[in-house]
DNA sequence: AGTCAAATAGTCAGAAATAGTCAATATAAT
DNA sequence: ATTATATTGACTATTTCTGACTATTTGACT
């Protein structure tokens, strides 16, 4: 059971215990040709092996000089949150959730009062109207975007 | 992460504080030679990474003697935070852009390096992109909402 | 003062260098 | 045999970098 898939996802996680970093940039075409396989192959062993509810955060940039970094997010830290990062990831969230969701961060220690007044600017604003239809997509997005910060370990 | 880009701004960044002065004046032709990069590459560099909206200003001469000199913008008042936030009411922000804002609001202390990280992963976050064609205006109302917030609240 | 050459800087379209998506196909597991 | 997982490649998206062309300023020479 040695997949190509497998094998990458262990060369990654080898290179982050080896670093001992909570965060590790990467090149997908490099990755690629090191294991001789078409660059997209990576993005499926992300996809599958690196999402948020398995406890790492992937972000990357395009471009010339783009890349990808793997970022592991905290265990140690309310495995409620993860719950709840798993459930936002499947639907739209309207203005009162996500208002009632940041009272709970606020509450139960999460973030600070002067966090809480920065997000809520944005998560309640009705600027998100400017996506249309898709307003309470982007919101329930954007708290999981929040979310995942929180249980980053250098938070 | 190290784009000729990105080494030019270094560079420039690294000037500006060895000199601990607020305004840097280069030739575009002699920093350009420094990189063996085409001059054009200078004001792609500027236009990306020194706009007034992320706390640089940059004014130039043509001509025999023509020149460009940096200005580090102060954004240590309330007064500068209001100028800042009509600047930005009447243009849409990219990515970048909002990523530079940011930087520069934790740089001068505005927000915290906790605050900054939450407030990053929502305002440089491919997300916005649900927001369709408006992505740009969206992101720059959301930079209004969190300049607004930060001058409301005693911080 | 007027003209022209030289020395600057600016603009913009497109090439180059990355990464992402998606659907078709292949392989493995049940 | 059917379903789940893995692999590939064609097409798309984004960011950086380059070069050809344009604009401005100065200075020297009528």
């Amino acid at each position: 059971m040695s997949t190509l898939a497998s094998r990458i996802e262990r060369y990654i996680k080898d290179l982050m215990a080896e670093n001992d970093s909570d965060c590790l940039e990467l090149k997908r075409n490099e990755l690629a040709q090191i294991f001789t396989c078409v660059p997209s192959q990576i993005n499926y062993v992300l996809e599958t092996r690196f999402r948020d509810e398995q406890g790492y955060h992937v972000v990357s940039r395009r471009g010339a000089g783009g890349c990808f970094q793997i970022i592991r997010l905290s265990v140690t830290n309310d495995s409620e949150l993860k719950e709840l990062i798993t459930k936002i990831s499947e639907k739209d969230m309207s203005r009162q959730t996500a208002e009632g969701l940041l009272n709970r961060l606020l509450e139960e220690d999460f973030i600070t009062k002067n966090e809480f007044m920065l997000l809520n600017s944005i998560i309640s604003s009705e600027v998100l109207s400017l996506a249309g239809d898709n307003e309470n997509a982007l919101r329930s997005a954007l708290m999981k975007n929040i979310l995942v910060t929180l249980l980053r370990v250098d938070f």
